[in-house]
RNA sequence: GAUCGCGUAGCUCAGCCGGUAGAGCAAGCGCCUUUUAAGCGCUAGGUCCUGGGUUCGAGUCCCAGCGCGAUCACCA
C-alpha cells in the first residue's frame, strides 16, 4: 500500500462512520439526505432579524401558564422563519438538540425539541454532524440565555457532509489548506467570505463609480499575439488550430486605447493580467486590475478621478465598520485599519513630486548626475557604469526614496522619469520628466496613471529606442506592435490613462496583509500525483 | 532564483540534552429538556512530509528532496 493509500485509510475511518450514518438515514429512516430544491428560504441574517422579544416574552409567559393550567391558550405572535445553512456546532441535551448553523449572512442557532418535530427529524438532528447542510422551519424565539433560535419544527437535511471537518473552534489555520480547499476555509472562518463579499461589493461599486463618470466598460483580448503594454514577463500559449504562438497580456493598455481612436470617449476594463514574476504579498501571477482612459483628460484628470475613487470606497467601509460599532452616524474621518496602521483616505491625498521625493531623501537634485553616480556606486549597484542616468535615478528612487512616504497617507507622487515611462506623454520644455503620477497607500504601488503619449512618430521612437536595448529572451515577447503605431496615426485623441491595482485596493479596504487573501484561488503549486 | 522558518492523529497544537508517540477538539458507544468551544464516563485513531546518513537507539542530530510561509531578488 502507498503512502497516499495509507493517508486515505486513515482518514476513511472517519469517513466511512459518516457514510454509515448515511447508509442508516436511508434504509432505516427513509430519508433521501441529498436533497433537491426548497422555496421560501430567507438568510440567517434576515430570520435573526426577525425576533421580537415582546412575542417572545408573551409565548413563554403563555406557556408557563399553561404548565398550571393545562387549558389555558398560548399566544403565539412569534414570526416563523425557513432557513438553511452548514452545521458548524451540535450540542446534544437528551431531548434537546442545540446547532448552530451558518450561511454567507452569518451565524443562527437552531433548536430542537423532541416534542416539536417527527420523530425522524429528531433522530437526524441528534446525530447531525458538523458539515452538513439543513433546512429547518420554525418559530424564531430565544433561548432560556436570549440566545436568538429557530425553533425548529420541521427539520430536514439536504446535504450530508463525508468529509471530517476542521476543529471548530481554531477553524482551519494550515495556510496551505485554506488556499488549496477554499471551500473549507469559507465556512470555516467566517471572516473569509466576509472578505469577499467585501471584495464583490466594492467591485459592483467602483463599476458604479466610473458609470456615473460616463465610462463604458469593455472587454478586450487577453490572449495577444503581441504582449504589450508593461515590461513583465508574460505567459507564453499556443493555439493548435492557428499554430500561432500567444501570450496572455500583461496589460490591456494598448487594446484600450485602440478604442480610443475608434471613437470610445470613456472605457474602462476591470478584469485579469498575467505576470509571469516572483510571487509574494503583494504579487499574484494572475491579478486584476482596473484601466481606464478618459480622451481629451489627462494624468491630473484621472488624478482627481483615482482620488474619489478610492476615497469613496474607503468612506463606503469605514461608515459600515463605524455603524457595525454603534448606531449614532458614522465618522467624519474615512480612516481603515491596515495591520499597525491606521490609513487615513481624507481628501486631498497628499502629493509631492518624484523629484521633491528624491531631493528628500538623498539631499540633492536627482537632475545631478555626477552625485547620482556617486551614490549607486557606493549601494553597489549593479552595472552602475551600463545604467543611464535617469535608470540609476529610478533604482536610488525604489530602493530609498520610496521609504520617504507616510505609508498612513494615500500619497500621489509625481511627475515621474520619462526614461521609465516609454508610453507617456514628457513635460514640454523639460523633455526628462513625464506626466505621470502613482498612488502609494501603506508601502503599496496601488495606481499608476499618465497622459497618455498619442503622438505616432514619438512612440514609435520610443518603441524602437526601448527595443534596441533588449536581450533575445525578451525580444520574443515584446516585439514592435506595429498595428498600435498605426492605430496611432490614425489618431487618437489626447487622453488621461490610468490602472488601479483592484487586489490591493481590496487588500487595503479588508485589513489582509497577504494579497493571497482577497483572491479565492491564488497560485498553488500542484500537488503530487505520484506516491 | 537566494536565505531563513515550518511540516507530529481528520483539525488545532505539545513533545526538554537522542531512550516505548501526547493533549484538546472531531469520531464511535452511553447519560442528560435551555446548551454557547456544553458537561461526564468509556473506546478507537500515527509511514512523526519523503529518501538517505550518524548512532546500540532518530519525531528529535546531519545531508538531499518535496510542500507551505517570511525576507530578498525579479516585476521600466
Amino acid at each position: 500500500m502507498n503512502p497516499k493509500e495509507q493517508h486515505l485509510q486513515d482518514e476513511s475511518v472517519l469517513i466511512a462512520a459518516r457514510r454509515e450514518k448515511l447508509k442508516r438515514w436511508r434504509e432505516e429512516l427513509g430519508v433521501e439526505p441529498y436533497g433537491r430544491r426548497v422555496e421560501g428560504l430567507i438568510s440567517l441574517g434576515e430570520a435573526r432579524a426577525m425576533f421580537d422579544q415582546s412575542a417572545h416574552e408573551k409565548y413563554k409567559a403563555g406557556h408557563e401558564a399553561q404548565k398550571a393550567n393545562p387549558s389555558a391558550k398560548v399566544i403565539d405572535h412569534r414570526k416563523r422563519a425557513r432557513v438553511a445553512g452548514r452545521c458548524i456546532q451540535h450540542r446534544l441535551m437528551g431531548k434537546l438538540v442545540f446547532m448552530q448553523i451558518r450561511d454567507w449572512s452569518g451565524d443562527l442557532q437552531i433548536s430542537l425539541s423532541k416534542a416539536a418535530v417527527d420523530e425522524t427529524a429528531f433522530k437526524i438532528a441528534s446525530k447531525l454532524d458538523y458539515g452538513d447542510i439543513v433546512v429547518a422551519e420554525g418559530p424564531v424565539g430565544a433561548t432560556n440565555t436570549g440566545e436568538v433560535c429557530v425553533w425548529a419544527e420541521r427539520f430536514e437535511v439536504h446535504s450530508k457532509s463525508l468529509t471530517p471537518p476542521p476543529e471548530k473552534f481554531h477553524g482551519l489555520q494550515d495556510e496551505e489548506l485554506r488556499y488549496r480547499q477554499r471551500y473549507v476555509d469559507m465556512y470555516a472562518n467566517p471572516q473569509t467570505i466576509q472578505t469577499f463579499a467585501a471584495r464583490s461589493q466594492i467591485v459592483a461599486s467602483i463599476r458604479k463609480f466610473m458609470e456615473r463618470r460616463g465610462y463604458l466598460e469593455v472587454e478586450t483580448p487577453m490572449m495577444q499575439p503581441i504582449a504589450g503594454g508593461a515590461a513583465a514577463r508574460p505567459f507564453v500559449t499556443h493555439h493548435n488550430a492557428m499554430d500561432m504562438e500567444l501570450f496572455l497580456r500583461v496589460a490591456p493598455e494598448l487594446y484600450l486605447k485602440r478604442l480610443l481612436v475608434g471613437g470610445l470617449p470613456r472605457v474602462y476594463e476591470i478584469n485579469r493580467n498575467f505576470r509571469n514574476e516572483g510571487i509574494d504579498r503583494q504579487h499574484n501571477p494572475e491579478f486584476t486590475m482596473l484601466e481606464a482612459y478618459e480622451a481629451f483628460g489627462d494624468c491630473w484628470t484621472m488624478l482627481e478621478l483615482t482620488e474619489s475613487l478610492v476615497h469613496e470606497m474607503a468612506r463606503g467601509r469605514s461608515d459600515e465598520a463605524t455603524k457595525r460599532r454603534s448606531d449614532e452616524g458614522v465618522h467624519s474621518r474615512p480612516t481603515l485599519p491596515f495591520g499597525e496602521l491606521m490609513v487615513d483616505y481624507a481628501k486631498p491625498f497628499a502629493r509631492i513630486s518624484y523629484g521633491e521625493l528624491f531631493k528628500k531623501h538623498f539631499g540633492f537634485e536627482m537632475s545631478d548626475e555626477k552625485k547620482v553616480l556617486e551614490v549607486a556606486k557606493r549601494a553597489h549597484m549593479e552595472n552602475v557604469e551600463k545604467l543611464d542616468h535617469w535608470l540609476r535615478v529610478s533604482a536610488l528612487f525604489d530602493e530609498h526614496a520610496e521609504r520617504e512616504i507616510d505609508p498612513a497617507k494615500p500619497t500621489f507622487v509625481t511627475d515621474f522619469p520619462s526614461a521609465i515611462s516609454p508610453l507617456t506623454r514628457p513635460h514640454e520644455g523639460k523633455p526628462e520628466l513625464s506626466y505621470r503620477w502613482e498612488l502609494f497607500i501603506a508601502g503599496m504601488e496601488l495606481a499608476n496613471s499618465y497622459t497618455e503619449l498619442n503622438d505616432p512618430d514619438v512612440q514609435l521612437a520610443k518603441f524602437t529606442e526601448q527595443l534596441r536595448g533588449a536581450d533575445e529572451e525578451v525580444k520574443r515577447f515584446r516585439t514592435l506592435d506595429e498595428d498600435f503605431i498605426h492605430a496611432l496615426r490614425v489618431g487618437m485623441p489626447p487622453a488621461g490613462g490610468l490602472g488601479v491595482g483592484i487586489d490591493r485596493l481590496i487588500m487595503l479596504m479588508t485589513n489582509n496583509l497577504s494579497i493571497r487573501d482577497v483572491i479565492l484561488f491564488p497560485l498553488m503549486r500542484g500537488e503530487k500525483s505520484e506516491t
